[in-house]
RNA sequence: GGCCCCGUGGUCAAGCGGUUAAGACAUCGCCCUUUCACGGCGGUAACACGGGUCCGAAUCCCGUCGGGGUCACCA
């Protein structure tokens, strides 16, 4: 039995697409179920697109996600280099698809820029272009003396024009088309580069990848990779084709929808175990319904053989909730950790910040949702007097004032505020006036918050802010609700 | 447009020839409750359509329609 290997193989060109992520995840979960090896190439065969930084984008994402690889350009076990660009100047594209022209399964091509775009028909308002095999006619001789004239070139494969292609998915069968079909893509670019769909054949035989995971838009230049394998007379690893993951609109998830890479994600207050635990449910379902899963219990329970076909719907709506599960379930320090910059955005004053972000761990989705729900914390918002008055609470601003006057001698009184004081306080008076306790609450909540709803109640709220504030807000309120009476 | 893929509630998704067609998110209602949440309980809601095959079809076949993807010296 072969030692399982996939790889993961990013092309440096700025945030980690979750479609790439998902490719990614899968491609680890695969290996490491199997107890295989998870490799990480660089594909920077396009030296146009690189964006700086790119790389340690990708290191940071896979550190932060958890996917750790085996091997990499950090990590050399003897299949490198790991990085297309460092592996292309050891010549061996160049010499693979050499291989392959002299076999005739490829060929040299010296077209001009303008004859490959009068080969460019339009439809829709997509441009079309097949290349017509124009320098497939070349002399050995004619090559030879444009080789040596120094012109541009490129390498191109030559597919037949009559037959068929067949290739096998592990998710969607066998798939054949006409090689008519089949365009003579370029292997080798006019700068010496490989193309991805070169290169990418090339290194996964040398390094031995077993498993392919791929998103389903490559679908259809699949055909072309069995040929060059075939070419070569090399084995073909599995294929595992994935469902598109889509927007709201039911097309590919692009940059323009706002939250198409894991940083956005980050930045939108979404925490890494729960990104990585719901792109794993994009177009996969474990067998026993589990939703909540750990990295850990996804390797276990990871079967590549139970992958949906068909698209999925990228739906926020559930990633926030199950972001919300994270952070609920998450273990105090490191929910302080991630929420205190967040508490911070808005709190400068000297209150219990820990206390103040328990207070919003069960009633957040993302971390993002922190500071609106805590802000009246730093300073008291202008409210309406019409807040105090609440049909189910029972009160008005008769009895809410009423309330209030009563109150504030008797918190004045008190020798600092603890849950456990304010709550005896309160409730002696509202025993002693037979009344409800909402009636002393909901009134003295109002006051201390200048809002309509809060996190925790009037207790927590005034322990946090203190007797002081709380007494000065208290006050405030006590003006407000008499001004109002008249 | 050619080719390829897909088609179970609003979304994800079980289902593999006989099920009252799971479950989750969302939504709605009730309970809990000092607001809001959390938590608990319950409701609404789906096999795209048309033909076959079969005693029997969401499941198999064909067609239609619908959606998507792809057709670069990008990956």
């Amino acid at each position: 039995m072969e030692k399982v290997r996939t790889r993961y193989a990013p092309s440096p060109t700025g945030r980690m697409h979750v479609g790439n992520l998902r490719t990614a995840l899968y491609e680890f979960l695969i290996a490491k179920h199997a107890g295989g090896d998870f490799i990480l190439r660089i594909e920077d065969t396009d030296q146009g697109r690189l964006v700086e930084g790119a790389v340690d984008i990708i290191y940071r994402t896979m550190a932060e996600t958890g996917l750790i690889h085996d091997e990499g350009p950090d990590k050399d076990k003897g299949f490198g280099p790991y990085v297309q660009s460092e592996r292309m100047a050891t010549g061996v594209y160049m010499k693979y698809a050499k291989q392959l022209v002299e076999q005739g399964d490829a060929y040299y091509c010296f077209c001009t820029k303008e004859r490959l775009e009068s080969l460019t028909s339009t439809v829709g308002d997509e441009a079309i272009t097949k290349y017509d095999k124009h320098c497939l006619n070349l002399s050995k001789e004619e090559v030879e003396a444009n080789l040596a004239a120094g012109m541009p070139f490129v390498i191109r494969q030559n597919i037949p024009t009559e037959g068929t292609t067949t290739f096998t998915d592990a998710n969607y069968g066998d798939i054949t088309v006409d090689n008519s079909e089949l365009d003579d893509q370029i292997l080798i670019k006019s700068d010496g580069f490989p193309t991805y769909n070169f290169a990418n054949v090339v290194d996964d035989h040398l390094m031995n990848i077993t498993h392919v995971v791929r998103g389903n838009e490559y679908l259809s230049s699949t055909p072309k990779y069995t040929r060059l394998y075939n070419a070569f007379g090399w084995k073909e690893p599995v294929y595992v084709h994935c469902p598109l993951i889509t927007n709201e609109e039911h097309q590919k998830l692009s940059k323009r929808s706002g939250h198409s890479s894991f940083e956005d994600l980050v930045e939108q207050g979404f925490v890494a175990e729960a990104i990585v635990n719901f792109m794993a449910l994009c177009g996969w379902s474990s067998a026993d319904n589990r939703e909540i899963m750990s990295l850990q219990e996804l390797i276990e329970e990871f079967d590549y053989t139970k992958i949906s076909k068909s698209p999925a719907v990228f739906d926020m709506t559930k990633l926030k909730w199950m972001n919300g599960e994270y952070l609920k379930a998450m273990d105090a320090e490191k929910y302080y950790r991630l929420a205190l910059p967040y508490v911070e955005k808005v709190i400068t004053k000297d209150y219990d910040k820990k206390a103040i972000a328990d207070l919003v761990k069960t009633r957040i989705e993302t971390l993002c949702d922190i500071p609106e729900k805590i802000d009246f914390f730093e300073e008291l918002p202008e409210y309406d007097v019409e807040m105090y008055t609440h049909k189910k609470m029972k009160t008005n601003s008769e009895n809410s004032l009423q309330s209030l006057t009563d109150l504030l001698p008797e918190l004045e009184a008190l020798d600092g505020f603890t849950m456990d004081n304010l709550a005896e306080t309160v409730a002696k008076y509202v025993e002693a006036k037979e009344i409800k306790n909402g009636v002393a609450l909901w009134p003295l909540r109002t006051a201390v918050s200048g809002k309509q709803m809060t996190p925790g109640g009037a207790y927590e709220i005034m322990v946090i802010l203190g007797k002081d504030e709380s007494i000065a807000r208290i006050k405030k309120g006590i003006e407000k609700l008499q001004k109002a009476i008249g």
